[in-house]
RNA sequence: GCGAAAGUGGCGGAAUUGGCAGACGCGCCAGACUUAGGAUCUGGUACCGAAAGGUGUGGGGGUUCGAGUCCCCCCUUUCGCACCA
């Protein structure tokens, strides 16, 4: 150890030790408890930004913990390696995506060595290697084998500008994820995968990690998911033998259904209008919804004005018999429910705008009961079926009028009732409704894994067999950028025989959504390079799942929405046993920095300039000191302002622990006992033997490292750093020097010492090495070193400072041992001459005594 | 528009969950050491006030001996959703 802090000096030997050790690799046969730390599966994109730098450094601050808690820890890294930039970079650059992207691999894991992030770097994946990617296709197989994979044409969500297919979860509010380009609709043959058969487990079994989850990713799954109870119930057409299905929640409305409305794309509209007078002006202004909602406008957030037509058709109200109109429009929505709804103007605010617009009826049929009135001021009570006058619609529950022999019920009796009714009389029933949709895989894409089936001119689609896997990607393709597969220009790889009847077929040249990749890869780490499976059952239970995962919250549904749905095909397939893959989510902040020449921060980006690079932190501050700053300077999941002040003082920080470490050093210039010397340990001497003021030191020891460990526990890691600055700042209070200390003195000293570096560790590992070993420990790497264990005893105070309120005003403070009665504590509160002086001349009418805290005198 | 979360010094943030508001750090101020300092060290730093003391956790009300913390209303910000029947 130098006298002084040179991070370069010492950052690089230690990353050599632990690579020439291994010194991080996870082994199946470790007796002791697992812990699996995961971080987000990141793209190569080339560079490492400090977005990745904040995640690894939570995620490795977490995995050494638990290490020096003496948990087996595996703690993995990997590559999410196919997607889109690698071929753009081949488009733009004539760059073939499997060298930029190996290229681009090579750098980023130099980079995360030189962070000293503790990754057991024999079991990295990619996702673009075959003996990766055959398994997305093993899995593709089994869920054709199980009806989860099919093929339709389907209208797919298409960004114009990448042209490409994306996902309803990568088009999320009618923009691309990517780009943010408006989404517009293409209709080709497509791979689906059912998600929709998990539908309600992916809601049911959020229960199982509600309480490791963030919030509001939580709802977000729900939300996603949208389970909606409520009942279908079918509208006969007049003069027709067809039928008209409708999903609602609000079945206790529907005497109050003044239309049917249908959505432009329900297949009966064409039926209906082959009877109608009003034909060819329907069918025009159908065709014209649909062409709007297929270019979408650019501006999302504006509501569209609701528009519609009458079909000059009819419907029969199944309850009441009533005739009513059959509308199409532009606010009901094909993909959802049954593409058809009964208008309810009074109670639903949709349905209200529309009926405004178009002067429906609207009748009212629910009352509100507050307070046992059965009206509200703007509703008045309801005579007979005319139209009555309503501000807005009333779209509580409430108790039933107007409604027939319902009338009198409550809402929620109604919804029960009427939905069996339905179902007695065979026109509908309860039921319940998702908002999720399968997930489309298709990508006309190179950079992805094929999906692994044949078409042959006779047997029509089959699948690669087993045997045949992996479905190898070709080395070159060409990029033409028109939205085609580029797969498809490769001759060798399109041209095939059929595996069932051996005449030539054609190969599929679609490939699979990336998300594939990032939906099992965590399952992989386990059994990285099994040849026969995806991952032994059996190592993968010893595992999984997962207890901590970190990442950002932009994958709050895509991702991990998939991730649970593909868990659970894992599950029926018989690989897992549980249904739900991690235990504990964080979803850490952005990491944000000032525009330059605004006050703004944003989060770093290319565009706006104020990206920090990694690399050059690493060489002005070093390793160490970036990742404490970075995980000191907000709590894990806030917005993480970036300060190159911050960092200052982060190095600041390491610079004074590690002078204060040489000071104490033992050696020769060394004062401190050796570890583990003889009658140097602090158990072998008495409390007595200690000053007061080693004493203290001991206190602030046993205190922090009592707090460090809970605080881990929950993952507050910036008042861990807090904590351990001021155990360092106790250590320089702490007012003797090493040439005159007592035994006793360097004993509290070194406890003080080696608890800090232990501490340390989780957050800035290199410099805890080098003290470690200068402090005399030179058996080992600190991963085998103990976490210290805090004594409650220790901790204790010796006396407690009890603040002392009158009317609950501090006045004063009174100086007690710990264990004082109640009855004292009061008498000596009363009797505290600043305390007498403020309750000079009034009565005393209560004082409030709660032990160890605090006492508060009310006077009047 | 709907929904959720959050508002604490100049800044990032603490506060054992109803009990001393502002830990720790950044910044700033003063001093020391220095040829020098954008290095290092020491001290100070919520606001008003000379002090005694008073005020203070977005604003207003409430519960309580006691409220940053609980309840009600309002304001602001951030995020999510966007016709999901």
């Amino acid at each position: 150890m130098d006298e002084k802090y040179f991070p370069e000096k010492i950052e690089e030997k230690w990353q050599q030790r632990w690579a020439d050790e291994r010194a991080f690799e996870a082994r199946q046969d470790d007796p002791r408890p697992k812990f699996y730390a995961l971080e987000m599966l990141p793209y190569p994109s080339g560079f490492l930004h400090m977005g990745h730098v904040r995640n690894y450094a939570i995620g490795d601050a977490l995995a050494w913990y638990k290490r020096l808690r003496g948990f087996n820890v595996l703690h993995p890294i990997g590559w999410d390696s196919f997607g889109q930039p690698a071929e753009q970079a081949a488009i733009k650059r004539g760059v073939q995506p499997r060298d930029w992207t190996e290229e681009n691999i090579a750098h980023m894991e130099g980079q995360m060595r030189r962070l000293g992030i503790s990754y057991d770097w024999s079991r990295v994946i990619a996702a673009h290697r075959p003996d990766y990617y055959k398994w997305d296709q093993w899995f593709f197989l089994k869920m054709l084998e199980m009806g989860l994979a099919y093929k339709r044409k389907s209208a797919v969500n298409w960004c114009p500008k990448e042209e490409t297919v994306l996902s309803n979860e990568q088009s999320s509010g009618g923009v691309c994820w990517r780009c943010g380009t408006a989404v517009t609709k293409k209709e080709i043959e497509q791979w689906f995968l059912r998600t929709t058969k998990y539908a309600e487990q992916l809601v049911a079994d959020i229960e199982e990690i509600e309480s490791g989850w963030p919030a509001k990713v939580i709802k977000r799954q729900r939300d996603w998911v949208g389970r909606s109870e409520g009942a279908y119930i079918d509208f006969k057409v007049k003069d027709s033998d067809e039928k008209i299905r409708v999903f609602t929640t609000r079945i206790d409305t529907i005497y109050g259904a003044t239309a049917v409305v249908i959505a432009a794309e329900h297949p009966i509209l064409s039926g209906l209008l082959e009877e109608s007078g009003l034909k060819e002006q329907v069918r025009q202004f159908a065709q014209k919804i649909k062409t709007a909602r297929a270019i979408k406008t650019e501006d999302q957030s504006a509501e569209e004005e609701k528009l519609g037509m009458n079909t000059g058709r009819l419907a029969v109200n199944p309850f009441n018999g009533e005739l009513i109109p059959i509308w199409v429009a532009n606010y009901v929505l094909m993909d959802y429910g049954a593409g058809a709804v009964m208008s309810v103007p009074a109670h639903d605010e949709r349905d209200f705008e529309f009926a405004q617009k178009y002067t429906l009826p609207i009748r009212q049929v629910i009352a509100s009961v507050v307070h046992g009135q059965q009206d509200e001021p703007e509703t008045q009570a309801p005579g007979g079926d005319q139209s009555i006058e309503m501000k807005n619609a009333f779209t509580e529950y409430g108790v039933l009028v107007n409604s027939g022999q319902w009338s009198g019920k409550l809402s929620a009796d109604a919804i029960r009732d009427m939905a069996q009714y339905a179902q007695e009389k065979s026109f509908g029933g309860g039921a319940v409704t998702y908002r999720i949709r399968d997930w489309g895989i298709s990508r006309q894409r190179f950079w992805g894994a094929p999906i692994p089936v044949v078409y042959c001119p006779k047997c029509g689609m089959v699948p690669v067999p087993e045997k045949d896997l992996p479905v190898m990607l070709p080395d070159k393709a060409e990029f033409t950028g028109t939205g085609e597969s580029p797969l498809k220009t490769v001759p060798e790889f399109v041209n095939t025989t059929c595996p069932k009847c051996g005449e030539a077929a054609t190969r599929e040249t679609d490939t699979m959504d990336t998300f594939v990749d990032s939906s099992w890869y965590f399952f992989r780490y386990c059994d990285p390079r099994n040849e026969a499976m995806p991952f032994d059952p059996e190592i993968a239970a010893h595992w999984t799942p997962v207890d901590q995962y970190i990442g950002g919250d932009s994958h709050a549904v895509m991702h991990l929405i998939y991730m649970r749905f593909w868990t659970k095909v894992m599950r029926d397939l018989g690989l897992v046993k549980f249904n739900e893959p991690v235990k504990r989510l964080l979803t850490q902040g952005m990491v944000t920095n000032r525009v330059e020449g605004t006050n703004e921060y944003k989060a770093m980006s290319k565009s706006l300039g104020n990206g920090v690079d990694p690399d050059e932190m690493i060489e002005a501050f070093g390793a160490d000191a970036t990742r404490l700053f970075v995980l000191f300077a907000a709590p894990v999941e806030n917005e993480l302002r970036w300060s190159e002040t911050g960092i200052e003082g982060a190095v600041r920080f390491l610079r004074r622990v590690w002078t204060m470490v040489y000071k104490w050093r033992p050696g020769s210039a060394g004062i401190l006992p050796a570890h583990g010397a003889e009658g140097m340990q602090a158990g072998s001497l008495r409390s007595q033997e200690f000053s007061d003021a080693a004493r203290a030191l001991r206190r602030k020891t046993h205190q922090t490292i009592a707090r460090v460990t809970a605080d881990f526990e929950k993952l507050d890691l910036n008042t861990n750093v807090a904590a351990l600055m001021e155990l360092l700042n106790a250590i320089g209070e702490f007012n003797v020097e090493p040439s005159t200390a007592s035994d006793s003195d360097a004993v509290a000293v070194r406890e003080a010492i080696d608890a800090m570096v232990i501490m340390l560790t989780p957050f800035s590992p290199h410099i805890a090495e080098e003290m470690w070993e200068a402090l005399g420990h030179s058996d080992g790497l600190l991963k085998s070193a103990p976490w210290p264990v805090a004594d409650a005893e220790l901790a204790q105070k010796d006396e407690l400072e009890i603040p002392v309120q009158v009317n609950g005003k501090l006045r004063s403070r009174v100086v007690v041992a710990p264990d004082i009665s109640e009855a004292d504590l009061r008498e000596l509160a009363l009797a505290d001459s600043r305390v007498q002086s403020f309750i000079d001349g009034q009565k005393v009418v209560k004082v409030i005594v709660v032990p160890q805290r605090l006492v508060n005198v009310v006077v009047k």
